[in-house]
DNA sequence: AACTGGAAATGACTTATGTCACAGTCTGCG
DNA sequence: CGCAGACTGTGACATAAGTCATTTCCAGTT
């Protein structure tokens, strides 16, 4: 179980450069916390102590607003890394973080983590670019808020799970919509019934094919240009 | 001139722990550049080669839409850093940057940050706390977007206005609306008009005074739960 | 095959936000 | 002094988005 913390903390990005003793001594310190789907893992605001590593599963972390309704602001699956604003700027959790899958996580503590950023410049600087790279697509999700419209927000969405999960065949990409309208809704800041309009509205102008909930993109260039390219 | 530099790197959070001699072999590598009122100095999606030390004035860093609403996601005075993503994560520029007013910046190559990171895991720190403070403000801007409407984040903005530029007299915090209702706008995520009306709402509400442009807030308290608390 | 719970779909409506056009106001400058 | 230019304020209107209520659909279970 120790080997499966160390193999874990290698896939990451952040940890991935450590050397096997080093990988090691920090797995020792870190904790296994294992969620079943839906659990919560930290609420916005809370007093953080430290980070977690997704070793597997996924877990979204969103703002709530006052009448319930959420926002993911990003979402992080195995390899990825949960917590790190707090741990780098001593506040409070920015986010609230909820369990998307049963999911098994490793925590670490903040101590801890600077110490280690602390030995090893290369760290740092990966631990600067994830954090970059997170900034990055903030602005990019800004942006889609503040400036596009639900349907083009959507398409996007489409566009970024067909890379991820999705098939290329003769008719163009084909995936299966893992996600409920309402968590759609969630990622893309509105609510289910919008999403799902949007949704009706796509096919109508066939920009994708749907039948259950499996969603075909005959022309990605299309329906990117719908989206607003970028 | 060069001591201007070295003046200017000095009360950076960034790289304001350096030594003098540290901080003059920096300041030796950076070049000045001076911004008037609306200058470009970089579009989003441009190569990025290095980052900018503000070291007066204040440059905005937006995105724009296809109708040419802009959407501003943060703004940076003397002292601060701009770019600095590109930096640690070798992409494009992710957004516009432009002057709010005259400026002058120092321009730091994207090696130089990047060697000075690795011999000083303090600077990494910083550079670190700097990121996660401002990936901090992104997550806010993101929940008020889409969770808040017009009127709340307006009311969030004159109170953070009131915090810096307010004086606190009898009859609550007062201060002068310095930004046009179009620039309110491209911060708040809305057009002139809207916040035009929103301000007269407000007013009308009792929830500020307004006067010319000079604001006054009497109950900071009512204002905020206005605006949705935090 | 009927039943059930969780989605999805959809019509009817309300509302916030954005668009357009135009009039009023202020300020600096010739 | 008065005009030009940049803002602000506002009415009238268009429309995207959100709310509510109801129906339909579907997968899984008994």
């Amino acid at each position: 179980m120790a080997t499966d913390k160390i193999a874990a903390l290698r896939v990451t990005a952040l940890f991935g450069t450590l050397t096997d003793e080093e990988l090691r001594a920090l797995a020792a310190r870190c904790m296994e916390r294992r969620l079943s789907r839906e659990e919560v893992l930290f609420i916005a605001g809370e007093e953080a102590r430290g980070l977690y590593v997704v070793v597997s599963g996924a877990v979204r972390a969103f703002r709530a607003g006052a009448d319930g309704r959420e926002q993911v602001i990003h979402t992080e699956r195995a390899g990825a890394i949960l917590a790190d604003v707090p741990v780098f700027d001593d506040g409070t959790y920015p986010a609230t973080a909820v369990a998307d899958e049963d999911s098994v996580l490793l925590f670490i503590a903040k101590g801890d983590v600077r110490a280690v950023c602390l030995e090893h410049p290369t760290i740092s600087l990966a631990a600067l670019k994830m954090l970059a790279g997170r900034l990055r697509r903030h602005a990019e999700l800004v942006e889609a808020l503040s400036l596009r419209e639900v349907g083009q927000r959507l398409a996007r969405l489409l566009l970024t799970e067909a890379e991820d999960r999705g098939k290329r065949l003769e008719g163009g990409i084909t995936f299966d919509l893992v996600m409920t309208n309402g968590q759609i809704a969630a990622r893309v800041g509105s609510v289910r019934e919008v999403v799902s309009r949007a949704l009706a509205r796509l096919y109508q102008d066939g920009l994708i094919l749907l039948e259950n909930r499996r969603v075909t993109i005959p022309d990605e260039e299309l329906l990117a240009a719908y989206s607003g390219e970028d």
